[in-house]
DNA sequence: GCGGATTGTTGTGCATTATACAACGCAGCG
DNA sequence: CGCTGCGTTGTATAATGCACAACAATCCGC
Protein backbone atom coordinates (compact mmCIF):
# COMPACT_ATOMS: atom_id res chain seq x y z
CA UNK A 1 0.00 0.00 0.00
CA UNK A 2 2.65 2.35 -1.04
CA UNK A 3 0.18 4.28 -3.24
CA UNK A 4 -2.27 6.89 -1.32
CA UNK A 5 -5.27 6.16 -3.79
CA UNK A 6 -6.84 9.96 -3.33
CA UNK A 7 -3.77 12.03 -4.21
CA UNK A 8 -2.96 9.36 -7.36
CA UNK A 9 -6.30 10.18 -8.22
CA UNK A 10 -6.61 13.62 -7.85
CA UNK A 11 -3.23 13.60 -9.46
CA UNK A 12 -4.68 12.02 -12.66
CA UNK A 13 -7.62 14.40 -13.02
CA UNK A 14 -4.73 17.11 -13.26
CA UNK A 15 -3.58 15.17 -16.28
CA UNK A 16 -6.79 14.60 -17.26
CA UNK A 17 -7.68 18.23 -17.43
CA UNK A 18 -4.23 18.83 -19.13
CA UNK A 19 -4.73 16.46 -21.87
CA UNK A 20 -7.79 17.86 -22.87
CA UNK A 21 -8.17 20.88 -24.61
CA UNK A 22 -11.63 21.79 -23.57
CA UNK A 23 -12.99 21.92 -20.20
CA UNK A 24 -13.50 18.79 -18.94
CA UNK A 25 -17.12 17.81 -17.00
CA UNK A 26 -17.42 15.85 -13.67
CA UNK A 27 -19.03 12.93 -15.53
CA UNK A 28 -16.17 12.62 -18.23
CA UNK A 29 -13.63 12.57 -15.78
CA UNK A 30 -15.77 9.95 -13.74
CA UNK A 31 -15.95 7.65 -16.65
CA UNK A 32 -12.16 7.85 -17.26
CA UNK A 33 -11.09 6.96 -14.09
CA UNK A 34 -13.62 4.98 -13.30
CA UNK A 35 -14.46 5.70 -10.72
CA UNK A 36 -18.16 7.46 -8.82
CA UNK A 37 -19.14 11.24 -9.98
CA UNK A 38 -19.62 11.91 -6.52
CA UNK A 39 -15.70 11.44 -5.93
CA UNK A 40 -14.64 12.96 -8.71
CA UNK A 41 -16.53 16.36 -7.77
CA UNK A 42 -14.95 16.21 -4.38
CA UNK A 43 -11.30 15.05 -5.92
CA UNK A 44 -11.75 18.38 -8.36
CA UNK A 45 -13.16 20.55 -5.82
CA UNK A 46 -10.34 19.93 -3.12
CA UNK A 47 -7.82 20.71 -6.73
CA UNK A 48 -10.14 24.12 -7.15
CA UNK A 49 -9.25 25.20 -3.72
CA UNK A 50 -5.78 25.46 -4.03
CA UNK A 51 -5.99 26.56 -7.71
CA UNK A 52 -5.02 23.28 -9.66
CA UNK A 53 -8.24 23.30 -11.23
CA UNK A 54 -10.56 25.91 -11.89
CA UNK A 55 -14.47 25.68 -13.14
CA UNK A 56 -15.68 27.43 -16.14
CA UNK A 57 -18.76 29.77 -14.52
CA UNK A 58 -20.75 29.21 -17.36
CA UNK A 59 -20.83 25.18 -18.40
CA UNK A 60 -20.09 23.84 -15.12
CA UNK A 61 -16.46 22.65 -16.24
CA UNK A 62 -13.14 21.89 -14.75
CA UNK A 63 -10.04 22.75 -16.53
CA UNK A 64 -6.56 23.04 -14.85
CA UNK A 65 -5.79 26.17 -12.88
CA UNK A 66 -2.80 28.88 -12.61
CA UNK A 67 -1.20 27.56 -9.76
CA UNK A 68 0.63 25.07 -11.85
CA UNK A 69 2.04 27.91 -13.31
CA UNK A 70 3.73 28.42 -10.69
CA UNK A 71 5.12 25.28 -9.35
CA UNK A 72 6.76 25.03 -12.94
CA UNK A 73 8.26 28.79 -12.65
CA UNK A 74 10.17 27.13 -9.21
CA UNK A 75 11.38 24.39 -11.05
CA UNK A 76 12.98 25.72 -13.63
CA UNK A 77 14.61 28.80 -12.06
CA UNK A 78 16.11 26.76 -9.46
CA UNK A 79 17.83 24.54 -12.10
CA UNK A 80 20.74 25.03 -12.76
CA UNK A 81 21.48 23.80 -15.54
CA UNK A 82 19.38 25.96 -17.04
CA UNK A 83 20.59 28.79 -16.68
CA UNK A 84 24.20 27.77 -17.11
CA UNK A 85 22.59 26.77 -20.61
CA UNK A 86 20.71 29.83 -21.70
CA UNK A 87 24.23 31.75 -23.05
CA UNK A 88 25.38 28.19 -25.33
CA UNK A 89 21.59 28.22 -26.55
CA UNK A 90 21.84 32.12 -28.10
CA UNK A 91 25.37 31.07 -29.25
CA UNK A 92 24.12 28.47 -31.17
CA UNK A 93 21.32 30.30 -32.32
CA UNK A 94 24.24 33.49 -33.59
CA UNK A 95 26.02 30.65 -35.19
CA UNK A 96 23.91 28.44 -36.68
CA UNK A 97 20.09 30.45 -37.55
CA UNK A 98 18.46 27.33 -35.87
CA UNK A 99 16.44 26.96 -32.57
CA UNK A 100 18.46 25.68 -29.91
CA UNK A 101 16.93 23.72 -27.38
CA UNK A 102 17.63 21.97 -24.11
CA UNK A 103 16.35 18.73 -22.84
CA UNK A 104 16.61 16.37 -19.48
CA UNK A 105 15.57 13.62 -19.06
CA UNK A 106 11.75 13.11 -17.40
CA UNK A 107 9.76 9.64 -17.30
CA UNK A 108 11.79 7.95 -19.93
CA UNK A 109 11.01 10.60 -22.55
CA UNK A 110 12.82 13.83 -23.90
CA UNK A 111 11.57 16.67 -21.70
CA UNK A 112 12.44 19.95 -23.35
CA UNK A 113 13.22 22.66 -20.19
CA UNK A 114 14.37 25.98 -22.21
CA UNK A 115 14.29 27.23 -26.18
CA UNK A 116 15.64 30.38 -27.98
CA UNK A 117 14.06 30.77 -31.07
CA UNK A 118 16.02 31.90 -34.04
CA UNK A 119 14.85 35.09 -36.11
CA UNK A 120 14.00 32.83 -39.49
CA UNK A 121 10.99 33.20 -39.97
CA UNK A 122 10.75 29.34 -41.04
CA UNK A 123 11.28 27.96 -37.75
CA UNK A 124 11.28 25.09 -35.73
CA UNK A 125 10.16 25.99 -32.03
CA UNK A 126 9.09 23.39 -29.27
CA UNK A 127 7.64 24.70 -27.08
CA UNK A 128 9.21 24.60 -23.05
CA UNK A 129 7.36 21.52 -21.12
CA UNK A 130 7.25 19.39 -24.31
CA UNK A 131 7.76 15.74 -23.73
CA UNK A 132 8.78 13.90 -26.61
CA UNK A 133 10.25 10.24 -27.38
CA UNK A 134 13.79 8.97 -26.78
CA UNK A 135 14.55 7.16 -29.77
CA UNK A 136 13.89 9.77 -32.27
CA UNK A 137 14.78 13.06 -31.18
CA UNK A 138 18.45 14.10 -31.52
CA UNK A 139 18.07 15.42 -27.92
CA UNK A 140 16.74 12.12 -26.90
CA UNK A 141 19.06 10.07 -28.42
CA UNK A 142 21.94 11.58 -27.10
CA UNK A 143 19.97 10.95 -23.40
CA UNK A 144 19.39 7.48 -24.71
CA UNK A 145 22.62 6.74 -26.13
CA UNK A 146 25.28 8.17 -22.88
CA UNK A 147 23.03 7.44 -19.74
CA UNK A 148 23.92 3.94 -18.84
CA UNK A 149 21.18 3.55 -15.98
CA UNK A 150 18.44 3.59 -18.54
CA UNK A 151 16.24 1.02 -20.18
CA UNK A 152 15.70 1.08 -23.88
CA UNK A 153 12.09 1.60 -24.75
CA UNK A 154 10.40 -1.42 -25.12
CA UNK A 155 8.03 -0.06 -27.78
CA UNK A 156 9.87 2.05 -30.88
CA UNK A 157 6.36 3.72 -32.23
CA UNK A 158 6.98 5.43 -35.64
CA UNK A 159 5.65 9.28 -36.81
CA UNK A 160 7.91 9.63 -40.27
CA UNK A 161 8.81 6.44 -42.56
CA UNK A 162 12.16 7.46 -40.97
CA UNK A 163 11.41 6.79 -38.19
CA UNK A 164 13.61 3.47 -36.50
CA UNK A 165 11.59 1.33 -35.19
CA UNK A 166 13.77 -1.85 -35.11
CA UNK A 167 15.13 -2.59 -31.72
CA UNK A 168 18.51 -3.68 -33.58
CA UNK A 169 19.01 -0.88 -35.88
CA UNK A 170 18.31 1.86 -32.90
CA UNK A 171 21.49 -0.44 -31.30
CA UNK A 172 23.71 0.28 -33.64
CA UNK A 173 22.45 3.46 -34.73
CA UNK A 174 22.79 4.70 -30.76
CA UNK A 175 26.52 2.71 -31.03
CA UNK A 176 27.04 5.03 -33.11
CA UNK A 177 25.92 8.15 -32.05
CA UNK A 178 28.43 7.20 -28.32
CA UNK A 179 31.21 6.94 -31.41
CA UNK A 180 31.02 10.29 -32.93
CA UNK A 181 29.69 12.43 -29.42
CA UNK A 182 26.43 13.37 -31.27
CA UNK A 183 23.23 12.36 -32.22
CA UNK A 184 21.31 13.42 -35.58
CA UNK A 185 17.42 13.22 -35.87
CA UNK A 186 16.98 13.35 -39.74
CA UNK A 187 13.22 13.91 -40.43
CA UNK A 188 12.67 10.61 -37.93
CA UNK A 189 9.72 12.79 -35.98
CA UNK A 190 8.24 15.69 -38.34
CA UNK A 191 8.48 15.18 -41.60
CA UNK A 192 11.14 17.83 -43.50
CA UNK A 193 12.83 18.85 -40.12
CA UNK A 194 16.26 17.80 -38.63
CA UNK A 195 18.08 18.13 -35.10
CA UNK A 196 21.74 17.54 -33.80
CA UNK A 197 22.08 17.35 -30.44
CA UNK A 198 24.83 16.84 -27.93
CA UNK A 199 24.61 15.70 -24.44
CA UNK A 200 25.82 17.66 -21.29
CA UNK A 201 27.34 15.90 -18.19
CA UNK A 202 28.03 16.73 -14.77
CA UNK A 203 31.15 16.69 -12.76
CA UNK A 204 30.63 12.72 -12.42
CA UNK A 205 30.32 12.17 -16.21
CA UNK A 206 26.52 11.46 -15.56
CA UNK A 207 24.27 12.87 -18.40
CA UNK A 208 22.33 15.39 -16.94
CA UNK A 209 21.23 17.29 -20.44
CA UNK A 210 21.26 17.61 -23.82
CA UNK A 211 21.37 20.87 -25.90
CA UNK A 212 20.80 20.96 -29.79
CA UNK A 213 19.47 22.71 -32.80
CA UNK A 214 16.49 22.14 -34.87
CA UNK A 215 15.67 23.48 -38.45
CA UNK A 216 14.23 23.15 -41.87
CA UNK A 217 15.23 20.00 -43.82
CA UNK A 218 15.98 22.30 -46.68
CA UNK A 219 18.42 25.03 -44.38
CA UNK A 220 20.01 21.93 -42.63
CA UNK A 221 21.40 20.13 -45.62
CA UNK A 222 23.38 16.54 -44.87
CA UNK A 223 26.61 18.23 -46.27
CA UNK A 224 26.24 20.98 -43.33
CA UNK A 225 25.16 18.80 -40.93
CA UNK A 226 29.19 17.56 -39.53
CA UNK A 227 29.63 21.84 -39.45
CA UNK A 228 26.95 22.37 -37.12
CA UNK A 229 27.58 18.71 -35.24
CA UNK A 230 30.92 20.92 -34.72
CA UNK A 231 29.71 23.63 -33.45
CA UNK A 232 26.82 21.71 -31.03
CA UNK A 233 29.63 19.65 -29.64
CA UNK A 234 31.85 22.54 -28.78
CA UNK A 235 28.66 23.86 -27.19
CA UNK A 236 27.86 21.02 -24.90
CA UNK A 237 31.66 20.78 -23.88
CA UNK A 238 32.24 23.90 -22.92
CA UNK A 239 28.60 23.87 -21.10
CA UNK A 240 29.76 20.75 -19.47
CA UNK A 241 32.75 22.07 -18.26
CA UNK A 242 30.99 24.62 -16.87
CA UNK A 243 28.51 22.35 -15.00
CA UNK A 244 31.75 20.18 -13.58
CA UNK A 245 31.84 23.03 -11.21
CA UNK A 246 28.52 22.85 -9.46
CA UNK A 247 27.11 20.04 -7.98
CA UNK A 248 23.80 18.58 -9.56
CA UNK B 1 -15.99 17.43 4.34
CA UNK B 2 -15.95 18.97 0.95
CA UNK B 3 -11.78 18.98 0.90
CA UNK B 4 -10.26 15.48 0.40
CA UNK B 5 -7.55 15.22 3.11
CA UNK B 6 -4.98 13.36 1.53
CA UNK B 7 -5.18 15.31 -1.75
CA UNK B 8 -4.56 18.70 0.01
CA UNK B 9 -1.74 17.22 2.17
CA UNK B 10 -0.06 16.20 -1.16
CA UNK B 11 -0.93 19.30 -2.51
CA UNK B 12 0.87 21.13 0.17
CA UNK B 13 3.16 19.13 0.04
CA UNK B 14 4.26 20.66 -4.02
CA UNK B 15 3.84 23.50 -2.53
CA UNK B 16 6.43 23.36 0.16
CA UNK B 17 9.03 21.85 -2.28
CA UNK B 18 8.23 24.42 -4.64
CA UNK B 19 8.83 27.02 -2.15
CA UNK B 20 12.13 25.24 -1.09
CA UNK B 21 15.29 26.07 -2.64
CA UNK B 22 17.05 23.35 -1.66
CA UNK B 23 15.71 19.39 -1.62
CA UNK B 24 13.48 18.98 1.65
CA UNK B 25 13.74 15.91 3.62
CA UNK B 26 10.95 14.02 4.82
CA UNK B 27 11.05 15.43 8.57
CA UNK B 28 10.84 18.85 7.80
CA UNK B 29 8.03 17.93 5.40
CA UNK B 30 6.08 16.41 8.44
CA UNK B 31 7.22 18.88 10.35
CA UNK B 32 5.81 21.27 8.29
CA UNK B 33 2.42 20.06 7.66
CA UNK B 34 2.13 18.89 11.35
CA UNK B 35 2.05 14.94 10.23
CA UNK B 36 3.81 11.99 10.89
CA UNK B 37 6.76 11.00 9.13
CA UNK B 38 5.16 8.42 7.99
CA UNK B 39 2.36 10.06 6.11
CA UNK B 40 4.86 12.16 4.31
CA UNK B 41 6.98 9.30 3.43
CA UNK B 42 3.43 7.97 1.54
CA UNK B 43 2.43 10.92 0.38
CA UNK B 44 5.62 12.30 -1.68
CA UNK B 45 6.13 8.42 -2.86
CA UNK B 46 2.99 8.50 -4.62
CA UNK B 47 4.04 12.07 -6.20
CA UNK B 48 7.32 10.50 -7.43
CA UNK B 49 5.47 7.55 -8.95
CA UNK B 50 3.53 10.06 -11.01
CA UNK B 51 6.35 12.61 -12.02
CA UNK B 52 5.77 15.51 -9.14
CA UNK B 53 8.38 14.99 -6.90
CA UNK B 54 11.79 13.53 -7.42
CA UNK B 55 14.30 12.48 -4.78
CA UNK B 56 17.65 13.47 -4.68
CA UNK B 57 19.77 10.14 -4.91
CA UNK B 58 22.08 10.87 -2.29
CA UNK B 59 21.06 12.75 -0.02
CA UNK B 60 17.51 10.86 -0.24
CA UNK B 61 15.87 14.35 0.10
CA UNK B 62 12.47 15.54 -2.30
CA UNK B 63 12.39 17.86 -4.76
CA UNK B 64 9.88 19.37 -7.54
CA UNK B 65 9.56 16.59 -10.46
CA UNK B 66 9.28 17.37 -13.78
CA UNK B 67 5.88 16.73 -14.70
CA UNK B 68 4.82 20.24 -12.87
CA UNK B 69 6.46 21.35 -16.50
CA UNK B 70 4.17 19.52 -18.85
CA UNK B 71 0.95 20.55 -16.76
CA UNK B 72 1.95 24.46 -16.94
CA UNK B 73 2.81 23.98 -20.61
CA UNK B 74 -0.40 22.70 -21.47
CA UNK B 75 -1.85 25.50 -19.28
CA UNK B 76 -0.43 27.90 -21.08
CA UNK B 77 -0.30 26.85 -24.28
CA UNK B 78 -3.95 26.35 -24.12
CA UNK B 79 -4.43 30.17 -23.09
CA UNK B 80 -6.52 31.86 -25.99
CA UNK B 81 -5.27 35.02 -24.45
CA UNK B 82 -1.97 34.32 -24.31
CA UNK B 83 -1.71 33.66 -28.16
CA UNK B 84 -3.87 36.87 -28.57
CA UNK B 85 -1.59 38.98 -26.60
CA UNK B 86 2.03 37.80 -28.22
CA UNK B 87 2.08 40.12 -30.92
CA UNK B 88 0.82 43.12 -29.40
CA UNK B 89 3.38 42.28 -26.30
CA UNK B 90 5.96 42.05 -29.44
CA UNK B 91 4.29 45.57 -30.47
CA UNK B 92 4.97 46.97 -27.09
CA UNK B 93 8.77 46.21 -26.92
CA UNK B 94 9.63 47.71 -30.42
CA UNK B 95 7.89 51.16 -29.81
CA UNK B 96 9.14 51.46 -25.90
CA UNK B 97 11.80 49.70 -26.10
CA UNK B 98 10.97 48.11 -23.02
CA UNK B 99 10.17 45.00 -21.30
CA UNK B 100 6.24 43.63 -22.18
CA UNK B 101 4.46 41.48 -20.03
CA UNK B 102 1.15 39.83 -19.50
CA UNK B 103 -0.38 38.64 -16.36
CA UNK B 104 -4.31 37.63 -15.50
CA UNK B 105 -5.75 37.18 -12.16
CA UNK B 106 -4.70 33.82 -10.04
CA UNK B 107 -5.81 33.50 -6.42
CA UNK B 108 -5.92 37.36 -5.37
CA UNK B 109 -2.69 37.95 -7.11
CA UNK B 110 -1.30 38.93 -10.04
CA UNK B 111 0.56 35.92 -12.15
CA UNK B 112 2.93 36.69 -15.23
CA UNK B 113 1.55 34.68 -18.69
CA UNK B 114 3.88 35.71 -20.79
CA UNK B 115 6.81 38.03 -21.06
CA UNK B 116 8.84 39.83 -24.53
CA UNK B 117 11.61 41.06 -23.19
CA UNK B 118 13.36 44.12 -24.49
CA UNK B 119 17.13 44.12 -26.24
CA UNK B 120 18.00 46.88 -24.23
CA UNK B 121 20.96 45.56 -21.53
CA UNK B 122 19.70 47.01 -18.29
CA UNK B 123 15.68 45.31 -18.55
CA UNK B 124 13.33 44.75 -16.24
CA UNK B 125 12.71 40.92 -16.67
CA UNK B 126 9.90 38.96 -14.25
CA UNK B 127 9.88 35.61 -15.45
CA UNK B 128 6.89 33.14 -16.37
CA UNK B 129 4.88 32.03 -13.36
CA UNK B 130 5.71 34.93 -11.23
CA UNK B 131 3.23 35.68 -8.71
CA UNK B 132 3.23 39.13 -7.42
CA UNK B 133 0.59 41.79 -5.29
CA UNK B 134 -2.01 43.49 -6.47
CA UNK B 135 -1.74 46.82 -4.52
CA UNK B 136 1.43 47.72 -5.90
CA UNK B 137 2.08 46.77 -9.61
CA UNK B 138 0.45 48.45 -12.74
CA UNK B 139 -0.43 45.05 -13.85
CA UNK B 140 -1.68 44.13 -10.48
CA UNK B 141 -4.02 47.33 -10.23
CA UNK B 142 -5.59 46.96 -13.53
CA UNK B 143 -7.11 43.54 -12.50
CA UNK B 144 -8.26 45.66 -8.95
CA UNK B 145 -9.25 48.25 -10.63
CA UNK B 146 -11.48 47.01 -13.31
CA UNK B 147 -12.66 44.06 -11.89
CA UNK B 148 -16.04 44.31 -10.04
CA UNK B 149 -16.14 40.79 -8.17
CA UNK B 150 -12.60 40.77 -6.38
CA UNK B 151 -12.71 42.56 -2.97
CA UNK B 152 -9.90 44.81 -1.84
CA UNK B 153 -6.91 42.80 -0.46
CA UNK B 154 -7.17 42.85 3.30
CA UNK B 155 -3.37 43.42 4.09
CA UNK B 156 -0.68 46.30 2.30
CA UNK B 157 2.44 44.76 2.88
CA UNK B 158 5.21 47.70 2.15
CA UNK B 159 7.73 46.66 -0.49
CA UNK B 160 9.46 50.12 -0.73
CA UNK B 161 8.83 53.63 0.89
CA UNK B 162 6.76 54.82 -2.10
CA UNK B 163 4.41 51.52 -1.61
CA UNK B 164 0.84 52.54 -0.78
CA UNK B 165 -0.38 50.77 2.36
CA UNK B 166 -3.13 52.87 3.31
CA UNK B 167 -6.25 51.16 2.42
CA UNK B 168 -8.59 54.86 1.59
CA UNK B 169 -5.34 55.83 -0.35
CA UNK B 170 -5.57 52.50 -2.30
CA UNK B 171 -9.01 53.11 -2.80
CA UNK B 172 -8.59 56.89 -4.36
CA UNK B 173 -5.67 55.43 -6.45
CA UNK B 174 -7.87 53.17 -7.52
CA UNK B 175 -10.42 55.63 -8.51
CA UNK B 176 -8.27 57.37 -10.48
CA UNK B 177 -6.79 54.21 -12.25
CA UNK B 178 -10.61 53.97 -13.36
CA UNK B 179 -10.82 57.61 -14.88
CA UNK B 180 -7.94 57.43 -16.94
CA UNK B 181 -7.78 53.62 -17.71
CA UNK B 182 -4.79 52.85 -17.16
CA UNK B 183 -2.59 51.90 -13.68
CA UNK B 184 0.93 53.01 -13.18
CA UNK B 185 3.23 51.89 -10.46
CA UNK B 186 5.83 54.28 -9.58
CA UNK B 187 8.40 51.93 -8.02
CA UNK B 188 6.23 50.73 -5.55
CA UNK B 189 7.12 47.56 -5.72
CA UNK B 190 10.63 47.41 -7.07
CA UNK B 191 13.37 50.73 -6.18
CA UNK B 192 13.96 51.81 -9.63
CA UNK B 193 11.31 50.43 -11.60
CA UNK B 194 8.49 51.66 -13.09
CA UNK B 195 5.67 50.26 -14.85
CA UNK B 196 2.57 51.04 -17.08
CA UNK B 197 -0.49 48.43 -17.80
CA UNK B 198 -3.67 48.63 -19.19
CA UNK B 199 -6.48 46.16 -18.35
CA UNK B 200 -7.80 43.76 -21.27
CA UNK B 201 -11.55 43.03 -21.77
CA UNK B 202 -13.72 39.99 -23.24
CA UNK B 203 -16.74 39.88 -24.73
CA UNK B 204 -18.80 40.77 -22.05
CA UNK B 205 -16.90 43.75 -20.81
CA UNK B 206 -14.79 42.08 -17.90
CA UNK B 207 -11.34 42.01 -17.38
CA UNK B 208 -9.39 39.27 -18.33
CA UNK B 209 -6.00 40.49 -17.66
CA UNK B 210 -3.87 43.24 -18.11
CA UNK B 211 -0.70 44.33 -20.61
CA UNK B 212 1.89 46.69 -19.74
CA UNK B 213 5.26 47.74 -19.69
CA UNK B 214 8.37 47.91 -17.24
CA UNK B 215 11.90 49.84 -17.36
CA UNK B 216 14.04 51.31 -15.07
CA UNK B 217 13.14 54.83 -13.74
CA UNK B 218 15.94 56.71 -15.53
CA UNK B 219 14.08 55.66 -18.99
CA UNK B 220 10.74 56.21 -17.90
CA UNK B 221 10.81 59.19 -16.85
CA UNK B 222 7.63 61.05 -15.36
CA UNK B 223 7.21 63.11 -18.27
CA UNK B 224 6.98 60.70 -20.00
CA UNK B 225 4.33 58.14 -18.88
CA UNK B 226 1.66 59.83 -20.48
CA UNK B 227 3.13 58.92 -24.08
CA UNK B 228 3.88 54.89 -22.68
CA UNK B 229 0.29 55.21 -21.23
CA UNK B 230 -1.28 56.02 -24.37
CA UNK B 231 0.72 52.86 -26.51
CA UNK B 232 -0.40 50.68 -23.56
CA UNK B 233 -3.47 52.13 -23.76
CA UNK B 234 -3.94 51.47 -27.83
CA UNK B 235 -2.32 47.96 -27.66
CA UNK B 236 -4.63 46.58 -24.74
CA UNK B 237 -8.31 48.18 -26.59
CA UNK B 238 -7.08 46.68 -30.06
CA UNK B 239 -6.66 43.33 -27.79
CA UNK B 240 -10.05 43.57 -25.90
CA UNK B 241 -11.04 44.29 -29.83
CA UNK B 242 -9.72 40.70 -31.01
CA UNK B 243 -10.67 39.08 -27.66
CA UNK B 244 -14.39 40.02 -28.33
CA UNK B 245 -15.19 37.46 -30.88
CA UNK B 246 -13.58 34.33 -29.40
CA UNK B 247 -15.28 32.97 -25.93
CA UNK B 248 -13.07 32.66 -23.02
C1' DG C 1 -43.26 27.87 -20.92
C1' DC C 2 -43.04 23.31 -19.77
C1' DG C 3 -41.82 18.38 -18.92
C1' DG C 4 -38.01 15.20 -19.60
C1' DA C 5 -33.40 14.27 -19.47
C1' DT C 6 -28.79 15.10 -18.20
C1' DT C 7 -25.50 17.01 -15.01
C1' DG C 8 -23.47 18.61 -10.57
C1' DT C 9 -23.87 18.66 -5.73
C1' DT C 10 -25.20 17.00 -1.20
C1' DG C 11 -26.45 13.29 2.71
C1' DT C 12 -25.33 8.86 4.81
C1' DG C 13 -23.79 4.06 6.19
C1' DC C 14 -20.21 1.20 5.52
C1' DA C 15 -15.85 -0.49 4.42
C1' DT C 16 -11.80 0.72 2.61
C1' DT C 17 -8.06 3.63 3.45
C1' DA C 18 -4.96 6.55 5.31
C1' DT C 19 -3.07 7.49 9.58
C1' DA C 20 -0.17 7.41 13.86
C1' DC C 21 2.71 4.63 16.59
C1' DA C 22 6.50 1.67 16.81
C1' DA C 23 10.20 -1.03 15.11
C1' DC C 24 13.68 -1.65 11.65
C1' DG C 25 17.68 -0.80 8.44
C1' DC C 26 21.03 2.37 7.34
C1' DA C 27 24.08 6.20 7.19
C1' DG C 28 27.24 9.45 9.21
C1' DC C 29 30.09 10.55 13.08
C1' DG C 30 32.37 10.99 17.29
C1' DC D 1 32.15 0.51 17.74
C1' DG D 2 28.11 2.42 19.71
C1' DC D 3 25.35 6.35 19.07
C1' DT D 4 22.18 9.40 16.81
C1' DG D 5 19.25 10.99 13.15
C1' DC D 6 16.91 9.77 9.09
C1' DG D 7 13.82 7.29 5.78
C1' DT D 8 11.27 3.36 5.17
C1' DT D 9 8.38 -0.60 6.45
C1' DG D 10 4.62 -3.36 9.45
C1' DT D 11 0.31 -3.10 11.84
C1' DA D 12 -4.10 -1.94 14.37
C1' DT D 13 -7.27 1.36 14.76
C1' DA D 14 -10.37 4.69 13.54
C1' DA D 15 -11.05 8.18 10.67
C1' DT D 16 -11.68 8.94 6.02
C1' DG D 17 -13.05 8.73 1.49
C1' DC D 18 -16.14 5.87 -1.22
C1' DA D 19 -20.45 4.23 -3.65
C1' DC D 20 -25.24 4.45 -3.63
C1' DA D 21 -29.10 7.30 -3.76
C1' DA D 22 -31.78 11.41 -3.46
C1' DC D 23 -31.86 16.22 -4.57
C1' DA D 24 -31.17 20.64 -7.18
C1' DA D 25 -30.19 22.94 -11.28
C1' DT D 26 -29.66 23.43 -16.02
C1' DC D 27 -30.48 22.46 -20.79
C1' DC D 28 -33.02 20.48 -24.38
C1' DG D 29 -36.88 19.96 -27.72
C1' DC D 30 -41.49 20.97 -28.56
Amino acid sequence: MSEIQSLARGLKIMELLAASSDPVSITELAAELGIDKSSASRLVQTLAIYGYAEQDAASRRYRLGPQVVRLSRSLLTRMPLRDAAKPFLRQLVERTGECAHLAILAQDQALYVDQVESAASLRVTTGVGTLAPLHCTALGKCLLAFDNGIASPQALPSFTPRTITDPQALRLHLEQTRRQGYAVDDEEYDFGVRCVAAPVFDYRGKVIGAIGISGPAGRMGLDRLPHFAQVVLDAARELSNRMSFQRA
